[in-house]
DNA sequence: ATGAAAGCGCTAACAA
DNA sequence: TTGTTAGCGCTTTCAT
C-alpha cells in the first residue's frame, strides 16, 4: 500500500491529485475524508489517480489546519523488565486500528523527564495523552487540567486524577496479599521494599505498602520487620540484601516483596544459602514484572492485567475523541491473586480472584 | 517547564510572542532555533515572554514549512515477552535526550503491518524509520531505498539490507550455538524450531536454523532430528510438543530450541516428566526473551545485547540526520553465549564469548 | 542583527 | 455535489 511512484521528485499533494482528475483539491480532500460526500463516479477516479500518483497526506499540513493530529502521546516509566511492555502493546494494537500513531516517551521514572515528554506531545498537538500512575510534577497536572487535552492515568485509579483513568487500587492489592498471606497461617511477617525515598516517589509502591501493612494490622499482628532495598529493580542485589535481613530476623515466617524483580531476586538468593521454600520461609511477591511463573517454585503474587490496562486506556480515550465530552470515568480492570509454591497453601480456601 | 499559562484561550504563536517583545516574528524564530544569530539584549526580552506567555512551538507548522518533523518511527514485532523492550527503550532513551520523538508501531511479525506502519510515518513525514529485522513486503524495500529516508534496520545485519544496519548475524548465532553444544559432547542432536511456513515469515529463526544445521554438518554428526512447535511464542504448549519428541526420539541427548521461550517451556516439561536436566537431556536456547536466567537449572543460550542495539540505532540514526549522508553502515553488535546448567559443561574450555 | 514577504499542504467556512 | 477563498503557524528566502 505504498505509493507506487517514490520516484526522487517531491511527493504528490493533493493539488497534483485534484489537477490529474480534473476537480478541485476540496473534493479530492473529501474523497478522502468523508467519501460519501462525493459522488461515486467522481470519487472512483480520484481514488484512481492516487494510487496513480502515489498520493500520501501530509499529516503536518492537515495538523496544522485543522489541529487534529491522530497522534496520542504516551509515557511509561520504563520498558525494561517487561513490565509495561504488555500495557503499552495493548495501546499500540487499538491505537493503530483506528487510524492514530502513538508517540511513546520512557521516563525513567522521572517526574521531571515525564513533564519534558507531555510539553513535547502538546507541542506535536497530540490529541490525547495516556500517563502512567497518579504522580506527577506540581506544574503538570493543573496544566493538563487547563489545557482541555484528554488525559488516561492507567495501572492506578487512586484519587486525585487529572482526567480519566484504568487501572486498579495499588492499596488494595498490598491488602489482599496481605490478606492472603494471614489466610496461609503466616504470623510474623517481614516486608522488602524500596527505601523511604523510592516511595516518596513511587505513589503505586507506597499505596501497595500501606494496603499490606492495613492487612496485617486488621489481623491483629505484630507490625512487620521492614527491610529497604536500594533498587527495587536489581533482582541479585535486593535478594542478598532480604536474605540477609531474614537471616538477622530468624523469627519471621513470610516475607512480602514490593516487586516480583525483588521476590525473585529473594527466592533465588534463599535457595542458594539452602533455606527450602516455603518451608522455612514463604515468600511473596506483587504484580508487573510477569516472571513469577517461572520460577521454581513458582512465586505466589498478584498478576496486574497489563495489556488489558493499555487496551482499555487506548479503548477509552478513542471514545472520548469520537463522542465528544463524556463523563470522567475511572475504570477499575482489577488484579488476580495467584497462589503458587513459594506460599503455603491458605488454612481455609478462600476466593482468589478480584 | 509547561508553559505557565494555561489559559482556555488559544496558545501562543510566535506572532503573540513577537508583538509582545516588539520585534518580528522571524526574531523570534531565530532565537529559539539558533539563539547565537540574535543579539543578547532582544534574545533575553524575547526569552522571557516565551517564559511569560507559555509559549510553545507548533511543530506542525514547523514541520509543514521545513519538512523536518523530528520524529524517528520504529516497528518492532511485538513488546510481548520482553524480547524488544530493552531496544525500544534504548533507542527511545537516545532520541528523547536529542529533541526528537519516537513514534512506535508494533506489526505483529506482519509484512502488512509494518507496512502500514510505514506509509502512515511517512504521511508523518518522519525523519527517519527503524525497522526489526530485514524481510519487508516487497514493495516497502524499493518504496523506502527510493524515498531517500534514512532507514535502520535492527537485529539483523544479513543482506540484502536497506540502508543502514544494527544487529547480528543470526546465521552466526545458530551456528556458535551448535557449535558449544557439539564441543559439550553431544553427538544426538535435536532440534525445536517453528514450522516451515513459520520460518518463510521469520527470516531471522530461518538463519539462525540454517546456522545451527551447518555446526552440526562441520561438526560430521548426523543431521539433527527436528521437530515443529506450532507457536514459538507459547511456552507451554511448545514444551508439550518438545517432551513429545524426545520421549518419541530417546536417542537424543541435547534439544536446541529456536528461542528461550520455547526453551524454557521445553525444560519445564521435562521437568514435570521427571527428566534430570542435563543428566537425561541438555536443552538450550537462542536469544531474545531474557528469562533463561530465571529457571532451574538456568538455560544456556546465547544473549542478545537488546539495550545496545536500540541505542546503537538510534545514534546511527541521528548521526547520519546531521553529518549529512553518510556511507552505509552495518554494525555487528555480536551475542553472547551463556553456560547455564541446563547443558552440561564442554569437554575443553573455548572462548564464551564473540 | 533584524525584517518583510511568501508559501509549505491542507481543511474550515462559505458559496454556488 | 462541487468549488472558491482564506489561513492554520511556522521557516525559507531575500532584503536591509
Amino acid at each position: 500500500m505504498p505509493p507506487s511512484k517514490p520516484t526522487s521528485s517531491a511527493r504528490a499533494t493533493l493539488a497534483d491529485v485534484a489537477r490529474h482528475v480534473g476537480v478541485s483539491a476540496m473534493t479530492v480532500s473529501r474523497a478522502i475524508s468523508q467519501p460519501d460526500s462525493v459522488a461515486k463516479p467522481t470519487r472512483d477516479r480520484i481514488m484512481a489517480a492516487v494510487k496513480k500518483l502515489g498520493y500520501l497526506p501530509n499529516m503536518a499540513a492537515g495538523t496544522l489546519r485543522s489541529s487534529q493530529s491522530f497522534i496520542i502521546g504516551g509515557v511509561v516509566p520504563t520498558l525494561g523488565f517487561s513490565i509495561f511492555g504488555d500495557t503499552v502493546q495493548g495501546i499500540s494494537d487499538v491505537l493503530n486500528d483506528s487510524g492514530y500513531q502513538l508517540i511513546l516517551g520512557c521516563s525513567g521514572y522521572s517526574l521531571e523527564n515525564e513533564e519534558k515528554l507531555v510539553t513535547a506531545l502538546i507541542g506535536r498537538q497530540a490529541d490525547g495523552i495516556i500517563l502512567t500512575g497518579t504522580l506527577h510534577s506540581p506544574e503538570l497536572v493543573p496544566y493538563l487540567r487547563g489545557s482541555g487535552i484528554p488525559t488516561v492515568e492507567m495501572w492506578d485509579i487512586s484519587e486525585p486524577r487529572i482526567d480519566m483513568a484504568v487501572g486498579f487500587s495499588n492499596f488494595d492489592l498490598g491488602q489482599e496479599i496481605g490478606r492472603h498471606l494471614v489466610a496461609c497461617g503466616y504470623r510474623r511477617l517481614g516486608y522488602v521494599s524500596g527505601t523511604p525515598e523510592h516511595e516518596k516517589r513511587e505513589k503505586r509502591a507506597a499505596a501497595r505498602s500501606r494496603g499490606f501493612l492495613a492487612a496485617v494490622r486488621e489481623a491483629g499482628l505484630a507490625p512487620p520487620a521492614r527491610v529497604s532495598v536500594p533498587d527495587p529493580l536489581d533482582m541479585e542485589g535486593s535478594g542478598v540484601v532480604a536474605a540477609d535481613f531474614i537471616a538477622a530476623h530468624p523469627e519471621i515466617d513470610a516475607l512480602l516483596c514490593i516487586n516480583e524483580i525483588v521476590g525473585v531476586g529473594t527466592l533465588y538468593e534463599a535457595q542458594r544459602r539452602g533455606w527450602k521454600i516455603p518451608q522455612k520461609l514463604g515468600i511473596a511477591g506483587m504484580g508487573d514484572a510477569n516472571i513469577a511463573h517461572l520460577v521454581h517454585p513458582g512465586l505466589t503474587t498478584i498478576h496486574i492485567p497489563g495489556y488489558k490496562i493499555g487496551q482499555l486506556s487506548a479503548e477509552m480515550m478513542l471514545a472520548r475523541l469520537s463522542h465528544g465530552r463524556v463523563k470522567k470515568r475511572a475504570v477499575d480492570v482489577g488484579f488476580e491473586l495467584v497462589i503458587r509454591g513459594s506460599t503455603r497453601l491458605p488454612e481455609k480456601a478462600g476466593p482468589a480472584k478480584r
